[in-house]
DNA sequence: ACTTACATACTTGTATACAAGCACTTTGTT
DNA sequence: AACAAAGTGCTTGTATACAAGTATGTAAGT
């Protein structure tokens, strides 16, 4: 567990508990704690070096979000990626994006939206350098980035929370995808083609694009099962019970 | 506090923290406490007979559900309605509603539905009887059971968590206004109409009809919010600092 | 050889003790 | 009388101690 460290030895700027909560989660999602391995508290206490306490709370935020789940008296487990979350994840994400591009073509307006217009051109620069360097974590959180400045425009951080940890689940398979296919430039096409949707105020082809653009993970998925069936269930619900690879 | 209480005094089935988020969340969204009300660890671990760890657990479910707020070494606010929450939350509802009534309404299929269609006329039979006793807070139970076995003709629990999230916020503001208006048979006729349009398979009446009957909200929204204005924040984000009374 | 019972070493669940910070009161000064 | 500053009692944040349950290994019995 050496990987996990806080940003600060003694940061009080946000409670511990909060900091843990970062840490854990950006593990789970880029794969350094592994789906269906199991973590226990004392471990993590030892590691990031604070007691059992602050390391409670950021294990229930993240049961909440069904990153981790809580065997009582046995352990706690990293969930396994399933054929049904990433599904029933990405139903929801489509509806919620889809709502918030209409939005954000509709409302367009270059002359009132220069600013956002350089931070998008900028964060489209920025991914084609992480593609170039091949840096999937990094690619991953552009991606989010870009995603985040679009969605901005519908003017609903509610929205923003809800899609965010919706991503919490499919950024562990975009990751697989990435680190094993390499299609970041593609992405990053993609991604050029919509802003140019939204900037020309065509709310269909923004929305249209933007279905292809997320149902791409559907074809992949199983492709990249086969690569790591060690992290993915069989069933049809979360439980520690079935794995793909018994 | 006397009316915050533990299902059963010695319940091992679920975990304290647990029960006590349950009863918590309950009384939130029954008004019981208030939105802009002060709530304390201390007092919560003695009336409801237990320490303050399972207490501090709820607590972070809540806040992560935004219907609490820690003010660090102050207490913990219920929060206050705001406009700009409830919209934002409104929206979020209508996309997935839409979506999922859609699938509902392609997917119903008389023959292997009997069971469901049980389901329904009993809970429309049971949204009468509340209607009848004008019983508001049973209503809104019911109420959301309803949608919940429409929703769940999508097959998607994850959405079902999500909207049930969603929900917690609403119900803070369907709840005054049911209390108000008692336009619980208005409601019911709508949820007559709706089904009738799923059982035609008849996709586009399903999510017109149900936008309009989500959409009634957006509406009623500032009158109650003339009857009750100490529940409700004037300013963009929930804050402590800025209430509509001041 | 196989099963069963039990001791043991873990785990999480809960309670309590201590630390640090905010708010109000009280006291002292001008 | 007005105001500033220290003190007191509250709050949440964190650490630790104890309780209860699970899995495993071992030894005894069949």
């Amino acid at each position: 567990m050496d990987f996990l460290t806080l940003p600060a030895p003694n940061d009080a700027s946000k409670p511990l508990s909060t900091q843990v909560y970062d840490a854990v989660r950006e593990a789970i999602i880029c794969l350094k704690l592994k789906p269906g391995q199991m973590i226990y508290e004392n471990e993590l206490a030892e590691s990031l070096g604070v007691s059992r306490t602050p390391i409670r709370e950021a294990i229930r935020s993240l049961v909440n979000e069904q990153l981790l789940e809580v065997l009582p008296q046995r352990g706690t487990l990293v969930t396994y990626v399933s054929e049904r979350k990433v599904l029933e994840t990405r139903f929801i994400q489509a509806q919620l994006e889809l709502g918030a591009f209409r939005i954000a073509a509709r409302v367009w307006d270059e002359h009132n939206q220069k600013l956002t217009k350089q931070l998008i051109l900028h964060s489209i620069r920025d991914q084609r350098a992480a593609a170039d360097n091949n840096n999937a974590a990094l690619f991953l959180q552009l991606d989010e980035t870009f995603h985040r400045i679009i969605l901005g425009l519908a003017n609903n951080d509610t929205l923003l929370q809800v899609v965010y940890h919706m991503r919490g689940h499919l950024n562990r398979l975009r990751y697989m995808l990435l680190e094993e296919y390499h299609h970041m430039h593609r992405i990053v096409d993609e991604h050029v083609e919509i802003f140019a949707a939204i900037e020309a105020n065509n709310e269909e082809r923004t929305a249209q694009l933007l279905d292809d653009h997320l149902g791409k993970l559907n074809h992949e998925f199983p492709e990249i099962r086969k690569v790591h069936p060690q992290y993915f269930l069989r069933n049809i619900r979360n439980s520690v019970e079935w794995r793909e690879d018994k």
